[in-house]
DNA sequence: TAGTGGTCTAGACCACCAG
DNA sequence: TGGTGGTCTAGACCACTAA
């Protein structure tokens, strides 16, 4: 039983500290097991809720996860590289699924989307963007993104309803072409973007459709395409969790790096 | 005390359900106060504990923030809109440092910001974007910019020793015409950027430095900048945090908007 | 000084799943 | 079926600060 100084620092964040300390440094590696909660109980010579306590903070800090009943475990990261750009401006490149397709096989893994289309009164970030008055609908195509069956991030894009209707953005199948592509088609090309970028913690429903492990945060995406008019034609809430993205951005003239993207 | 279903869902979860409806309707307005623990406990014909862990759960999604002894409040956001293509590109325009001054103060609210220059092997992130060996040393200019005295963000700039040995760089004042400026006249002109953001939770010493609440996770802004020979002469760690501010990039020909800067 | 949330104890029963 | 973490009870003492 290592003693505890009994100082003004709570027990239970001693014993966060020294397990984190433990974990940054050669103790316990990624995916490694943390003692159990009986055995931090008879180590420290306090109650389980005390180290239970403990235990909340490193997993609400999102370095640990508790997988009942086998123990709690040090997360891993695994970033996949998303880049905005690419994904978004080029009409004539490979529309976004097609490069998630590609980026995500060559890792040896298996993409997969589900589709949904529909009609709404979307969000206020996104009627905002798309300068729509109160109450106005618009057609969103919702997906979500998964690789080897599980979610992966969510896209929803919206389109103001006058100009798609009617037109094959708002049938439930992948878009081979691309959206943009038909966008174009319809008179509506993008030649302009603009990018808001937003962290926070996931709402209730999101963890759910993400399945999320607790401290995990989330990195909205929304973009704006606009016509050269500069009417607003597309906007989409891309939902991406913070343990599996990093949002890579290129300015000017850089280097070529070597990465995989998304 | 209104009844609690005794469904598979756990009590502490149903009261947090019950306070987090409250919140996005009409109940609970932004800094609202939340019923007190001893309410609660009436309320739900439950223990402490269980109030406890349902207001845990909202503070951990960033909702709720605990300000001992007045309460439980709902969170306010207030988000200072950032452009990493302005703030770092243009060696021409203003210095990041006027513009964060300028924006702030025209919302009628003082700035401020501590420089601490110093050599040092980087963190690894960093070591890797300027391709330096294991070991090497670097200059950093660390900042930490404030609001009415309280911290806003981090930003540690890093260059590469063998550039800015013995230029201004190196000392601990603010350089008014621009720390690109300066990589410039060196004959390092940067001419493309590479910008990786990154959403976590904030490490135990950024949770003290930035004064974070629990629930609040941060964007991690890693900035490259090259030479027109493609070498990094700068590299830059800005840490935001999620509650306060939002990255905002343009992309082709976007129309103007009406926001303000940092 | 009264009331708030923060910390900690000592126990109980439960669901889940690898052995 | 044994051991894991998840939930919940019933209490205690404390530090802080607004009234």
């Amino acid at each position: 039983m290592s003693a505890l100084r009994r100082t003004s620092r709570p027990v239970y964040q001693q014993i966060a500290d020294e397990l984190r300390d433990a974990i940054s440094g050669d103790g316990i590696g990624p995916d490694g097991r943390l003692p159990t909660e009986a055995e931090l109980v008879e180590r420290y010579g306090v109650t389980r809720g005390t180290v239970r306590q403990a235990l909340a903070v490193l997993v609400n800090e999102g370095l640990v996860v508790s997988d009942r009943p086998r123990g709690y475990f040090v997360r891993r990261r695994r970033h996949m590289t998303y880049r905005p750009q690419q994904e978004l401006l080029v009409t004539d490149g490979a529309p976004a699924m097609d490069r998630f397709h590609r980026s995500v096989a060559e890792e040896g893994r298996t993409p997969s989307q589900t589709i949904d289309v529909s009609i709404v009164v979307p969000p206020r970030e996104i009627a905002t963007r798309l300068r729509l008055n109160a109450g106005e609908t618009a057609a969103v195509r919702r997906r979500v993104r998964s690789i080897d069956g599980e979610p992966f991030n969510i896209n929803d894009s919206y389109y103001p309803l006058s100009i798609v209707q009617g037109s094959e953005i708002v049938l439930p199948h992948d878009i081979a072409r691309g959206a943009n592509r038909v966008l174009a088609e319809l008179g509506h090309r993008q030649v302009g973007l603009r990018h808001h970028l937003i962290s926070r913690m996931p709402t209730p429903s999101e963890r759910h459709r993400l399945q999320l492990s607790p401290g995990t945060p989330v990195t909205v995406h929304y973009l704006t395409g606009y016509t050269a008019e500069g009417i607003p034609v597309r906007a989409v809430e891309n939902v991406l969790p913070g343990d599996r993205h990093e949002v890579l951005i290129e300015d000017g003239q850089v280097p070529p790096d070597n990465e995989s993207s998304t």
